[in-house]
DNA sequence: AAGAGTATGATTGTATACGATATCAGGCAA
DNA sequence: TTGCCTGATATCGTATACAATCATACTCTT
């Protein structure tokens, strides 16, 4: 293996560059809690308490309240004026919608990705799918995930569309982090990465409909693979 | 006309019903600074200085960043940490996607609001749709308008999603309050109410396909008449 | 004269103080 | 005992104060 395939590495694993928000309290208070929700470390219907969270991350209210406007519009939380801020809950039924609303939006994201992404985007595409197989052979599922996450946010930031990239973002968040479907993928990693090669192909051919089809193919195996029937909708 | 539907009218256009929203200042500040971005009040690209909004609406800077952290959830201004808020235009391809976003959630939320719509919900949505007739007649731009977007919040409402219901609330303030298509709608009063009236018709017989069908329409006519041609994507 | 370095002012980030509102407990009356 | 009223406490909403960071302009050096 040629030394400069360990540089490719470095660099494309060092996610900085894709995610150029700059750390920031608010910013690690709202990462944090919503992972907490998300992982049911903090229940649903828990009553968060600005003072409370200040005590346990030894900071003041502003950034706490800050991070909470964050959370309730993502929907995490229910901020009642002058009650306090509530764990909104998220039954099956609601994670099982995730997948339909993230269908339909990932399935328009590949074709305006397709015909928006510049030539070095592309061969960036390529790196990371390759360090996908790579790491799908090596058996490293922390290094995979991490290139999924990767892989998906390249195409969204391909579509030039920011609402785009922030709601598919959420929800990328919401079932890979969701205690329901946590741990599930090391089971099937060769089959993830066949999805992900059938909407790579795809790319690299610049063919909307296969890249529509592999990629509805690809949420609704994970859907399943998350233990949702297709058919409950 | 019987005395009963005065007070229909009455109670269906009072929206605080809908908006279970309680106004505070934060809120407020959101709700006049988005519309001001989105009808080009403030250019694109412009600086928002807290202190500077801060005198002009006379509160603190505390209500005023919450108003902000709003707007960057929404994508409509960037903030960049220790530099300021900086407005993001929306070009007239946001605007074209934007419709194409729309449509692919608003034909899933009638699907889902058809199986999930309770009773009551259903001759609440009859009402707005005979206050929708009603005002068309009289030629009333300003209730129409209000009555469009209770007869759509509705529906989102009855889909039982969060996320649903918050992603088309934007794109519903987005299409109706864009400089570019302001006013537009008043010359299509006819066209618009046959369009509803094809949506309701669907929701009475629970059809999902004529729904989703006239969805479509709906909002494929709506981008056409906003001045967008249905090719460009 | 051009550039780097520094100092000053402006603006943002965070903490805290104060006033408003809601919750809850205890007492009083029916 | 039950219900309502009232006050105490807790929590939230807003304002302000202080600290950290950034932008700008000026000076000094080469």
């Amino acid at each position: 293996m040629p030394t400069i395939f360990f540089e490719v590495l470095i660099v494309m694993t060092d996610n900085s560059l894709l995610q150029n928000k700059i750390s920031s309290l608010p910013q690690d208070l709202f990462n944090r809690l919503r992972d907490d929700i998300l992982q049911g470390k903090i229940a649903a219907g828990e009553k968060l308490t600005e003072q409370k969270i200040c005590k346990e991350y030894q900071v003041s209210r502003t950034p706490v309240r800050e991070a909470f406007q964050k959370l309730e519009l993502d929907g995490l939380i229910d901020i009642i004026p002058n009650r306090g801020a509530f764990v909104v809950g998220l039954t099956k039924q609601d994670i099982s919608d995730m997948y339909e609303l993230r269908k339909a939006y990932e399935t328009i994201a590949v074709k305006w990705a397709i015909k928006r992404i510049t030539d070095e985007e592309m061969a960036q595409l390529e790196e990371a799918y390759d360090l996908m197989e790579f790491y799908t052979m090596k058996g490293d599922t922390t290094k995979m995930l991490q290139m999924n996450t990767n892989f998906h946010q390249m195409i969204y930031n391909a579509t030039r569309n920011r609402m785009l990239q922030h709601v598919l973002t959420s929800y990328q968040v919401y079932t890979k982090n969701t205690k329901i479907n946590e741990g599930y993928i090391m089971d099937y990693l060769e089959e993830v990465l066949a999805e992900h090669k059938a909407i790579f192909m795809a790319f690299k051919n610049r063919d909307m409909e296969a890249a529509v089809k592999a990629t509805e193919t690809h949420i609704e195996n994970g859907k399943q693979r998350a233990g949702f029937p297709l058919s409950l909708e």
